[in-house]
DNA sequence: TCCAATGTTCGATCTGCATCGTACTGTTTG
DNA sequence: CAAACAGTACGATGCAGATCGAACATTGGA
């Protein structure tokens, strides 16, 4: 069970993460993986999530997700398992997981006070 | 004293504030706001921040972040006046702000634990 | 050992966005 | 009213990054 390598989490810097989430294919992705809990594997999340686009270009958005300190890969035989670093990316950044889990694109319709002029 | 319309902070979304504060300018105007407070909107802005760009770019940004509902634009007379939309932004987002605060693009070396592999 | 399955890497393409210059709007002042 | 100033709007350009397909690893199993 390899990992594959990964940035400690003291180096990760918000423009880094910000530049991450940025993309919605990205943001998909992680929350995925925060309502999904533990694991997910590489091409079902493409089944779970409802993405449509190439494994090679998964492949690529993992790759900007690792390197921004989000997520961890750890090779299993033919498989790779990637999860949220939960735990260290609340640390260093307390409160971000929980604000991209409040808004879905199109959630968040429920009250909206008669300020909006 | 008119001000320039912008979104009830309720309707802001998450995916749009990661979206603007992506682009590393728009980071360093809201850094620049939230250090220096208010400001206005011309070359006071450029020469403060140093950053080199046009007034129409500078215009295009400005925009980007006030529909982000990250600041607000007030007119008097033949100038804008921006300002942080501190507390509603730390309302919605909690943290967000103070994690914006915390990194700049090259600091942050001190301590790095050895779990580096 | 050979084959199938899973991901990564690489090169090419294409789209979105940052940027710029110019023209335009609105405001203040002479 | 005219001129100067502050900022916006608009069209054009250039580049970074998202996407894809194909080739290449690596592993597990027949």
């Amino acid at each position: 069970m390899t990992e594959v390598i990964e940035p400690a989490i003291e180096t990760v810097t918000i423009d880094v993460v910000l530049s991450a989430l940025a993309d919605p294919v990205r943001l998909t992705l992680v929350r995925a993986l925060d309502a999904a809990g533990d694991w997910t594997c590489g091409s079902d999340v493409l089944q779970e999530t409802g993405l449509t686009i190439g494994k090679s270009t998964l492949s690529h958005h993992i790759k900007v997700l690792r390197d921004a300190g989000m997520i961890r890969t750890r090779v299993n035989g033919t498989r790779r398992l990637v999860t949220l670093r939960y735990a260290e990316v609340e640390q260093r950044f307390p409160g971000l997981l929980t604000m991209l889990r409040g808004d879905g694109p199109s959630r968040c319709a429920a009250k909206a006070p008669s300020s909006t002029a």
